[in-house]
DNA sequence: GTCATATTGATAATGGTTATCATTATCATA
DNA sequence: TATGATAATGATAACCATTATCAATATGAC
């Protein structure tokens, strides 16, 4: 099997502010750069409903749909991360090339705090790597009380 | 607030097979307990679907609520556990008291390769208390191409 | 056995996500 | 710059996993 690639192609500074991905073969668009700032501008983990209302008002008009495709293209493209709660619908967060962070999910209250520690990375490469495994990715939550769910519930018995 | 503990009560041996949950306040159900064996005997990694047909060979006639009903209940009595894939319904799993396990999920082929690691917990234990969580579970999926697949991948190119 | 009530099955409803399709925007090429 | 191929879009219908409803049944304390 022969893949042809263009070579002509050339990477250009994209209209749609960061680049959205477009540079991997998609086309630049206003709406998907819309949903990449409403990712990193709009709060730390948004629904697609809540990146529907951000992006609105950067790009009025978008519709929800796009929204949907826009993160499935960027979660593709590595620029964003989408989490599946426990219940609720899917959350997502912008993904940069920077270090990544995992999470702390209270059960009781819902708060989610960030966390990042280099030794989770190298624990997760060590055990792929121990299965055949070539590791892209992983993720990483941990289910517990938060300090002041924990303190009221002491309170409590 | 005072709660009320009834100290007559007296956990008896279940009708239901293995204990399906119902010492902890629950009535005992032989379709709960026909959730908890498919979930032991059916596989792995079993949708409710799944579950379903194959609860339905133990205790012919149960209905798909029931099955998610019963689900609902295992996974808060800590005898069942919930995982989200990227895409498709939730899958469950038994979960015993045993030692827990992690999860090696293939993104080419969707192949699941269940892991095993003390040190993870360790790791999990010390970044919950840094942030002053109690910490009652976590979940790790580590994502990548299974062997199979990086050599597939490897002979396209 | 009696009674209060937890559990169940059938099924309607819900709600997040995806598919469809006609229209529009993007971009390589001329 | 104009043209044409086709990717992207918005409105909305469809999908489908999951939940809510409710009348009937099963459970267990007494
Ligand atoms: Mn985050
Ligand atoms: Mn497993
Ligand atoms: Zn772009
Ligand atoms: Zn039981």
């Amino acid at each position: 099997m022969i893949t042809i690639i263009n070579m002509t192609k050339t990477i250009k500074s994209c209209s749609c502010g960061p680049d959205c991905g477009c540079s991997s073969g998609k086309r630049c668009s206003s709406r998907r750069g819309a949903v990449l700032r409403a990712l990193s501008e709009g709060g730390p983990h948004l629904s697609a409903e809540e990146v529907h209302r951000f992006a609105g008002k950067i790009r009025p008009g978008i519709g929800i749909a796009t929204v949907y495709r826009s993160l499935k293209c960027l979660c593709g493209c590595g620029k964003a991360r989408e989490l599946k709660p426990a219940d609720g619908p899917a959350v997502y967060e912008a993904a940069g090339p920077g270090p990544r962070h995992d999470h702390l999910v209270c059960v009781s209250c819902g708060a989610i705090v960030e966390i990042s520690d280099p030794a989770m990375g190298r624990l997760q490469a060590r055990l792929a790597a121990r299965h055949g495994f070539s590791p892209s990715g992983y993720r990483l939550d941990i289910y517990g009380n938060c300090s002041r769910c924990a303190k009221k519930d002491r309170s409590k018995i």
